[in-house]
DNA sequence: GACGACGTTGACGTTAACGTAAAGTGGTTG
DNA sequence: CAACCACTTTACGTTAACGTCAACGTCGTC
């Protein structure tokens, strides 16, 4: 494959079109507020594979997605290794036998139970929040009537 | 081999089953499926602080709830530091001065502001697990075809 | 009175998820 | 062309949250 010349790719941009396509690390990182360190560690794990040019790696709409659910992911305390056994499974998807396919869809189940479990939680944790701050407030009125 | 007694009795008292109002630390242990290890660190972390009887641990009922938010608190992400950052003042609410109060709401709210967005994550979430057991189940149904 | 179950305190080991520093590459810009 | 950038690899460092042993004490029981 020849690589066409490139228009003005990277940097600011007179006007900003509409569908940027590539993202360099250091766009990326920006955009999630992470350190390009973080996304090499991903794709070192196999969460990501951008393009190369040349040794520079060239993210597309793709890997932004790729990266911005695996963030999800990982604030919903899903490990790395976690994350990756689904989005090898996403991938492999297409020409996948049964038995893997059937071996996702229990992962999801798992991954589902999490989710409702992690709602609980949080529905729970959420009343302990009122419930400490009513007290703190009371405390504090006391003291303003002094 | 012993007959199967009828419950591990613990030390101190008969089974109360009732009202418990005490347990060892291999007890909370099993109750919640972590190690006596991780109880034993939670509290050198200053999350829990039991009784001792002797060198024993004791933990009473106070003792259970606390282990039972920190453990939740854990699931949602929480770091065992962020955890006992809300304990101590909680602790500390009646005598505390009205910094520390105006401290505590300060990260209350912030907390709140985290479960809104997991919230939000897990729907997304959930979504993206529809998504992709729905095109898991296509392309099983195709196989199963032949 | 040995045995096993449970408890204790160190102390060192391990894993995940990056941080950080060193040393080099490649493009543009004054 | 030199001086910056932004990017690269390699490699060692760090932190949180435990795991894993060793070495010991204390029961109840066989």
């Amino acid at each position: 494959m020849s690589i066409p010349k490139a228009e003005a790719t990277p940097p600011v941009n007179g006007s900003l079109p509409r569908q940027r396509r590539t993202y360099s690390i250091g766009e990326l990182a920006r955009m999630f507020e992470v350190t390009p360190r973080t996304i090499r560690f991903y794709e070192q794990e196999g969460l990501l594979a951008p393009e190369r040019r040349g040794q520079t790696r060239i993210y597309h709409e793709k890997d932004r997605v790729r990266l911005k659910l695996t963030l999800r992911g990982k604030r919903l305390g899903f490990s790395l290794a976690e994350i990756r056994e689904v989005v090898e499974m996403y991938d492999a998807m297409p020409d996948g036998n049964a038995r893997q396919l059937k071996r996702l869809l229990e992962i999801l189940a798992d991954k589902r139970n999490n989710m409702e479990r992690q709602l609980e939680d949080i529905r729970l944790m959420q009343r302990e929040l009122d419930d400490v701050e009513l007290r703190a407030r009371e405390v504090l009125e006391r003291l303003d009537q002094y």
